[in-house]
DNA sequence: CATGCCGGGAG
DNA sequence: CTCCCGGCATG
């Protein structure tokens, strides 16, 4: 497994020089950079992330990236700012990231720094040379090996710093000025998780008290870094929502970003008894959940109350923080390539839960509250509204509001596998939905006209995925420009609930009738066509033309059309 | 063959 | 775009 990632990854360090992995993340890359390091990356990040994290278990970061948006949001945002370019293709952007470090320095010191470590770490990891943000994500390998290597690896102060999110002590003190980070957060605590990288962890933790203040951006980053050290078969996320203000503008705004991107911070805290590690205790528990959960069993965190997203989240975390490297690795590898795009989509995003019921088109914050509302409202379950079986997931779906960046859901929707990624919410894993939506998508696609599908399909895609919740979420582009065509893509929503198949068909009726409407445009242009060109020729005017009126020797008063043998003008007919 | 136009190319 | 033309279809 690690093998074939660190080969793949490999490949993509390569090619890193080489925009060529990834289109669409490099291109927003150059974008950001330049404006705000800090702040503006991260959003994106979050998108692609998800996927990844599971593998990294030893750095906690990078679990937590995976796991949680927010994660992921920081992880881009380094990335973006570093170049995202080459990360992105990879697998992850962890893996990028640090790379990114030694490409970009341009973005913050801080961040290349944290690259730098990250390098170093990945060093001891990676055969490959600059594959070492791959490794931090590889969670197969990353468990095994990463803890210990992770806190060698750690030399560089900075590597300090990310540790000593690890630790506990530090971490909750960190978290707190960081708390907005919610990517930090997690990451400490992951790292935390890890024992081997809370020792190692530990030690630095000292020196990093000292530099905590110095480097709330770079413990940012660092988070990121650490992500990919860390190894940890079993790593927990813990979120924290800060209080703090004080933090860097760019820090808040990261956390702004990352908070409003991720779904799951929103999911009513669950707590998941299972953060035993105690990295982070959560402090704010109030309107910041904080949430861990364990990748591997300790998911079940089942009776809570957390939205269906989270639980779906699990899976695909889970699956990379499982002991078995190998497949699990091979997978995560595989997502993370498949999903380099999602990054993009870090940008500001709001997600809201729509209900999918038929004439419902209630929209809420929360997953909490329109599971309720499913429940009670469609559902019927008055008296147990606080059970929910599940079924509620089905009938709403994730809506993602892009506030910056349209240029995500367009790239979602291009034809090819960018617009899973990006469809994909960092949250969930992309790759079942994807897969699910594709068969789905390529028959609607066949019909649809380019321009007309660009929007309706990928909704549509999305509403099918909807079935399993977990993946993405639907983006709807707020204020940019999202669709192509500047329609306004109207969201319809297929209900039901009971087929899952990712069949289009819906109950409801609703969605055809966007999608369907332009399917229909679709099939009478097509059909025209046979007509062909014979048919479609103007049949000769029968009455007199410019040529007979004037004849050719007066050729100049002939109407242009006829001048220049097209269809008369003059003479109509 | 004379017309009427379409599809293209060139500037 | 504007001009022109090659060519095809029709009468």
């Amino acid at each position: 497994m690690q093998a074939r990632r660190l080969a793949k990854r490999s490949s993509l360090g390569s090619r890193r020089a080489g925009p060529a992995p990834a289109p669409a993340k490099e291109a927003a890359l150059p974008g950001l950079p330049p404006p705000v390091p800090g702040p503006a990356p991260a959003p994106a990040p979050e998108s692609w992330r998800p996927p990844l994290p599971p593998p990294p278990p030893r750095s906690a970061g990078a679990a937590a990236a995976a796991s949680s948006p927010v994660l992921l949001l920081l992880g881009e945002e380094d990335e973006d700012e570093e170049g995202g370019s080459r990360r992105r293709r990879g697998l992850g952007r962890v893996e990028e990231k640090p790379r990114g470090v030694a490409e970009e320095e341009d973005d913050d010191e801080e961040e290349e720094d944290e690259e730098v470590v990250v390098e170093v770490v990945d060093g001891d990891e990676d055969d490959e040379d600059g594959e070492e943000r791959f490794v931090p994500l590889g969670p197969g390998r990353a468990v095994p090996k990463g803890p210990a290597r992770g806190a060698l690896k750690v030399g560089s102060i900075k590597r300090e710093m990310t540790f000593t999110f690890q630790s506990e002590d530090l971490k909750r003190d960190c978290s707190k000025k960081m708390s907005h980070q919610h990517v930090f957060s997690l990451a400490m605590e992951e790292d935390v998780k890890t024992a081997d990288t809370k020792k190692a962890s530990r030690v630095l933790d000292h020196e990093k008290e000292n530099t905590r203040s110095i480097c709330l951006l770079e413990q940012k980053r660092k988070v990121v870094s650490s992500n990919i050290d860390v190894p940890p078969a079993r790593w927990k996320v813990s979120w924290k929502s800060s209080e703090e203000l004080d933090m860097d503008k760019v820090t808040a705004a990261m956390v702004l970003t990352s908070l409003s991107t991720s779904p799951l911070v929103r999911s009513p805290p669950s707590l998941s008894g299972s953060w035993k590690e105690g990295g982070c205790v959560p402090s704010s528990t109030s309107s910041s959940g904080y949430w861990s959960w364990s990748a591997p069993s300790d998911q079940s965190n089942p009776s809570t109350p957390s939205p269906p997203l989270s639980a779906d989240s699990f899976k695909p975390f889970r699956s990379p923080a499982q002991p078995d490297d190998g497949i699990d690795e091979a997978e995560a590898s595989n997502l993370l390539f498949d999903e380099p795009i999602p990054r993009k989509r870090k940008n500001s995003m709001k997600v809201m839960f729509k209900c999918l019921w038929k004439n419902c088109g209630k929209v809420l914050s929360t997953a909490a509250g329109i599971q309720k509302h499913i429940r009670t409202i469609h559902l019927g379950r008055v008296g147990d509204s606080d059970y929910s079986d599940g079924e509620e997931d089905f009938y709403y779906t994730e809506i993602k509001l892009n506030t910056d960046s349209v240029a995500d859901g367009l790239s979602s929707l291009a034809p090819v596998s960018p617009s899973q990624s990006l469809a994909s919410p960092p949250t969930f894993p992309i790759p079942d939905s994807s897969r699910t939506e594709t068969p789905c998508a390529k028959t609607e696609t066949k019909l649809m006209t380019p321009l007309s599908r660009s929007a309706p399909t990928t909704l549509y895609l999305v509403h099918t995925d909807h079935a399993y919740q977990a993946t993405p979420p639907v983006t709807i582009p707020g204020s940019a420009k999202f669709t192509p065509n500047g329609s306004s893509f109207s969201i319809s929503w297929q209900s039901p609930p009971v087929t899952f198949t990712g069949i289009p068909v819906s109950p409801t009726h609703h969605h055809p009738v966007g999608t369907g409407e332009q399917r229909q445009h679709a099939h009478t242009v097509l059909s025209s066509p046979p007509r062909g060109t014979v048919s479609l020729r103007k049949p000769r005017g029968e009455g007199k033309k410019c040529r007979k009126v004037y004849g050719m020797e007066n050729r100049d008063m002939w109407c242009t059309a006829c001048r220049w043998k097209k269809a008369c003008q003059r003479f109509l007919d």
